[in-house]
DNA sequence: GATATCTACTAAACCGGTTCAGTTGTTAAT
DNA sequence: ATTAACAACTGAACCGGTTTAGTAGATATC
């Protein structure tokens, strides 16, 4: 059977007391029977109870991630993977572990973090894809949960914030495609509810004004590939259709390219396409994605080490700011087409955009 | 502060105990009496501490999944997102979580079992990724965890497994190809250590087999971007090279695909590409790519009913069988060229393969 | 010398729940 | 009428750790 502190109090001849404040660093024993106290313990073989730990001491010695997102996003953002991995490596130093909810059902979100305050499962969340007025801050100041927000939310937020500011990845895709002679530049926004969606487009909006560029060529979308494909196609259509298109991420630049194939044009000598996250696939497409890279396993290291200090009271209260992502030049960029005396206007998109079977190349 | 059950005692009029029988379905308390209390531990909100509960009960609460695999493929595979979403409904009809561990250094993954083990983090753990003698089996043996397997392991194990054949999925594959005409179809298969490897291969060369056709062009590569290249370098240098390739995994045949295009090859004229696990990207490919298409998330949600089966004695101990994938045709798979008279061979590819960016389309 | 402070320990309370051994009352069987 | 069995409760032990209040001894200060 498991070891117990009372088993190395009794082979060590102190009390439990004694033994708990050696084998945790706490003053109140003196070195020699401190020392006599660890070699003991290690020869029993004691390996702590983290359930009579957590019932002791409060504690959960685990931090919660709740994801409220579809999992076929999930199954192409190569974000939450590296954010992960990045987040055990801080744990695995810490003997913390991962909880994670994959919530995706109405009411889910809330119900997945009530579970994990109410049980006492873990002692801190990270909150990811902050949202305009996010409600979660308020709930989680309501359930006493501390947390950590991947962003600086807009709205009054007591939690420190662990940053990675996109605007410098999007300008930098902006200011190449400038650089190509592009004077069209459209930008396909994710979610604008989404703090990464509105930022990315201002961040488009700002790099266009910057360089004197109209900034009405935007469309909205969710970050899925059917939205790439129907904002592509909104902008396509219009009279002073882009010849570059900025997207929001590389799921939404994958399929908004498609599309753009179906339809004849061909990437990029018609139109020049920029994702964003640097997904495995993409360099693989055909043409490969020019994308912004970001660091997420980074961010994951980061922020679950501010939520830790957090936790145990040595953080300084103020935000982190992580490295800027940065642009990655493949092929689907390119010189903006010529509108040359005698040559033919680009093809222009025909009828609906349709999700089904696009030609074969 | 929180209502205890000695709260709820002392309101009831009773014991602790009698309240712990009446909010667990103990008998031992009346009808009458468990009524009272549950109705005045309902008024005073009381919420089970699982620090306790944990502690008394010896349970987490809590089941793990360690996932050792790269982030860059998990970013790509849209199985573990739907895998664990489908977890995640089976385990909130429970009140348990999922502690979750990506661990890709070396030895990280025996240790991340460890720690789950030793702290007494989680009650039984889903075993992914099954390996030829896979030594997690007598790993989770020694720490007396208990486990379901995805997979009947090769080799003797205690663990029930929840199956999903990928037999049926690669058999319509190499079906639907010799249908077009295909004579020389070539397998890309991952890594054989894995169970799900070798039986992607064995799905293939028996499906050939019974077809009557060759089983040599088979080329193994590790599920990642580059090892398909690679792979399918080595397959299209051959005289006799394919002119269908059956890739096990998406993200191989995207890459495999894009490579066969930058070596002047035409898809699906010169060469029919199937992929496996229908990632919501590859819809969206140039040619979109035919694939299978799996339920992951079905397998989630049986996997964790099958572990909380075992947990609490109601488990039958045989194996679960799950529906098979289907082959899901897109555009990347066409009829087999024809060696016409007078037609000059399919282009040849040149060279070693090339990581970096291909022509344009 | 007397008093105050500090260190190094102790036993016990506490965390909030579960289970066990015991008591009492009721009912059924002999 | 007596005995046995059962149901409904009880208080206490237990789970394995952390913290608190107390004690004794040593040292420093007045």
């Amino acid at each position: 059977m498991a070891v117990t502190i009372s088993d190395v109090a009794q082979a060590a001849g102190v009390s439990k007391g004694a033994v708990s404040y050696a084998l945790n660093g706490q003053p109140g024993v003196s070195d020699a029977t401190r020392d006599r106290i660890l070699q003991v313990a290690k020869e029993l073989g004691w390996k702590p109870s983290l359930r009579a730990k957590g019932l002791s001491s409060a504690k959960a010695y685990a931090l919660g991630l709740v994801v409220a997102r579809d999992p076929k996003l999930l199954g192409t953002d190569p974000f939450f993977p590296a954010f992960i991995a990045g987040i055990e490596t801080t744990l695995a130093e810490h003997d913390y572990t991962l909880v994670l909810s994959v919530a995706t059902a109405p009411g889910a979100e809330e119900r997945a973090y009530r579970k994990l305050a109410d049980g006492g499962r873990v002692d801190g969340v990270i909150l990811t894809d902050v949202r305009h007025n996010d409600s979660r801050i308020g709930l989680l100041r309501e359930l006493k949960l501390p947390a950590v927000t991947l962003n600086r939310p807009d709205a009054e937020s007591p939690f420190p914030a662990v940053s990675m500011d996109d605007t410098d990845g999007i300008t930098a895709a902006v200011d190449h495609l400038v650089a190509l002679g592009h004077v069209r530049i459209g930008h396909v926004g994710g979610a604008q509810e989404y703090i990464h969606g509105r930022s990315r487009r201002e961040a488009w909006a700002a790099a266009m004004a910057k360089a004197g560029l109209a900034t009405d060529l935007f469309a909205e979308a969710d970050f899925t590939a059917p939205g790439g494909v129907a904002a592509t196609a909104e902008l396509l259509r219009r009279a002073d259709r882009p010849t570059a298109i900025v997207y929001a991420n590389d799921l939404m630049a994958t399929s908004g390219q498609s599309y753009a194939q179906t339809q004849g044009l061909s990437v990029p000598g018609d139109l020049s396409v920029t994702g964003y996250d640097n997904a495995e696939f993409t360099q693989y497409l055909n043409p490969p994605l020019t994308t912004i890279s970001t660091d997420p396993m980074l961010w994951g290291r980061a922020a679950a080490q501010a939520l830790l200090n957090q936790l145990n009271g040595t953080h300084s209260g103020e935000d982190t700011q992580l490295q800027a992502p940065v642009l990655l030049v493949r092929a689907s960029t390119g010189p903006a087409p010529v509108p040359a005396a005698g040559r033919s206007s680009p093809p222009r998109p025909s009828g609906q955009p349709r999700a089904s079977s696009p030609a074969t190349s």
